[in-house]
DNA sequence: ACCTGAACACCGTTCAAGT
DNA sequence: ACCTGAACACCGTTCAAGT
């Protein structure tokens, strides 16, 4: 077949955003600079993002996408503090980021704040919560084995790690969540180092 | 006397902006809306307030500074952990339990997650979070100033703090709150902890 | 020092018009 | 269906000019 590069004008927009956003992190992607250096008029780009916050979701959904490896507790070859950050950023992709992410927040609203929920609702919910807790625990457990863990009771740290990832895929759902993008990881390796053995 | 209405300019236009921020808590109180319910022009309201972002943080911070009750900063007589997490109990007692959590969360949900994000409430949302942010970097200069504090950028230990407390005030809307209010000051303390320096 | 309003350089969105 | 670019109604900031 071949076409080589033949990117759809879809993927060029989202490409020269990426582009844009790899060169200045802060930027506002707006649609005159991003259309310009997709080589597409402005039109070309609504017709494919209807909204500005249409394509920053997309762009943003792409770039948080990239990279998750699947079980970076076993991958022995590098630090701890990165093994655990790895795995606090595989719950926080299962929660996604932009629309997806406000739709989960809109279901976990619909179900369980909008309206009192049932006894089985909060049954499930307290059991899904368990099994989250009882993951993180785990991985904490592994830790502990390597003598890479602060001493302190497992079950506490566990919570204080699911309170830490609730709390930034509540953000991904509200206004900002772009500028937060950079401070994400910092937070996550704080609440890391917090439960791993300090530096000597 | 009388003297009626005679509020200075800058008076005029922070009632202007209050106003409008109270018939319409999303509105984006551009500078000539805000300049026009003032009866000002749009250059002398950048005369006392050279940028946008001073108006808005200005105005905001008077809606704020309303009700803030004794700093537990203040208490030099306890330990500098406890005293950080009297400090952060006291943002989440602004959120509530049980069923005023729920209407915290319900208020939050409608504006910012139930439509997609309206670019409108966005900036009202940046504002009062880069508050918040603020106030716990205030504290935390604090604690720096006592040599209490972990080494480290005080803006992303405020983040990490501020996302703690939103994770907790979340799980107080959600079922099995009652069960993790045990968890809490735990989860508060290891927070705290993780910005201080390590007792040795 | 305070205040005016025009001017500038942006912004997101819409839309008649082309292919 | 895809694409164009002008037009519209905004925006924040600057600034010569007045008092």
């Amino acid at each position: 077949m071949r076409e080589p590069a033949k990117h759809s004008t879809r993927t060029k927009i989202l490409i020269a955003a990426a582009t844009l956003l790899g060169e200045d992190p802060t930027s506002r992607l707006s649609v005159r600079t991003v259309a310009a250096r997709a080589g597409v008029s402005v039109g070309s780009l609504r017709h494919f993002f209807p909204t500005q916050q249409a394509l920053i979701d997309t762009v943003i959904a792409g770039i948080y996408d990239l990279d998750i490896p699947d079980d970076p507790m076993q991958d022995t070859t590098s630090d701890p503090s990165d093994r655990l950050v790895a795995c606090l950023q595989l719950l926080l992709s299962q929660v996604g980021t932009g629309e997806r992410a406000r739709d989960h927040w809109r279901a976990i609203h619909d179900v369980y704040v909008a309206s009192p929920p049932s006894a089985d609702a909060t049954h499930a919910f307290v059991a899904l919560e368990r099994l989250n807790v009882h993951r993180i625990a785990r991985w904490l457990s592994t830790m502990r084995d390597e003598g890479a863990l602060a001493p302190g009771d497992v079950d506490v740290q566990a919570r204080f790690l699911s309170t830490v990832v609730n709390g930034l895929s509540l953000e991904r759902a509200l206004p900002g969540d772009r500028e937060r993008l950079a401070f994400e990881v910092h937070t996550l390796r704080t609440a890391a180092d917090s439960v791993l053995q300090r530096r000597t």
